[in-house]
DNA sequence: ATCCTACGATGGACAGAGTCCAGGTCAAGA
DNA sequence: TCTTGACCTGGACTCTGTCCATCGTAGGAT
């Protein structure tokens, strides 16, 4: 991730400790923390952090493409640090887990013409359901 | 929508002026209001009608399972009476406006095994993005 | 037709998520 | 090192949704 803010700085970006703090705690893979979660974790290593900046800093992340948001439970949203790898969102019905996952084939092809009102349409998005094996 | 009373009063469902107009607001094809939209539109013919009641209504419908709840913004959640035919959405990224899409074929088939991660995968909601005529 | 009572409605307080703003701070170029 | 505009801060505010004590009423019982 250390290259997300090497690319932000290639944008223009000035590179602050808060802004280098929060793409820090949005490292990895199957990443998918509320904004509260990121300020919570991003506080720990730089306390006087604000919630206005995090979630600041987020919006210009998604803005910028680096980071997807995701709502999958109408609650807060979720950020998602893997914006360059297509993928989709399994979520298990009984914890609420998240694991990105990779699917096959064009989605977009299950939608007739006749279904699509005159709609250009360029993305679908899927989230399966399911249940994780802890919940099984 | 009027088999809809039916079928509440048929579970045991009592039947007051408020539930009524609730269901009469949420009549029709291609709905998606929000709660505040609800409340208003049935504030129109009962204006004493309190906002709690609707959220208790609208909750109460959707674990019936007579309306689903549908969110693909981010912000308020929008109820969907269309609950009996099962169908995805087709969102327009301008505007915002919601229309209900019959898909073909089988949307978990996309999903490999090597991808579900040992979860019991049992339903896939796609989310449809592009631009409406209008927009476009 | 009237009575009873448990279920439903009310509205106001509260909570969680997110936005806005005025003023203070600092990254990075000159 | 200096300068400055972009950035950060904390707190107030908005929106969405939930909770609760109290009052009202649908519909079965008489």
């Amino acid at each position: 991730m250390s290259d997300l803010l090497e690319r932000l700085r290639g944008r223009g970006w000035r590179v602050t400790s808060q802004r280098r703090v929060v793409a820090q705690v949005l490292d990895g893979d199957h990443v998918h923390l509320t904004a509260d979660e990121v300020h919570a974790r991003a506080a720990r290593l730089l306390p006087e952090i604000s919630r206005a900046t995090v979630y600041n800093t987020l919006g210009e992340m998604v803005s910028l493409g680096e980071v997807l948001e995701v709502s999958t439970d109408g609650r807060a949203k979720r950020y998602d640090p893997n914006a360059h790898r297509p993928h989709q969102h399994l979520v298990c019905s009984g914890c609420g887990t998240i694991r990105d996952v990779g699917t096959t084939g064009d989605l977009l092809a299950h939608l007739p013409a006749e279904e699509r009102f005159g709609f250009t349409v360029d993305t679908a998005e899927v989230t399966y359901r399911g249940l994780c094996p802890a919940c099984a």
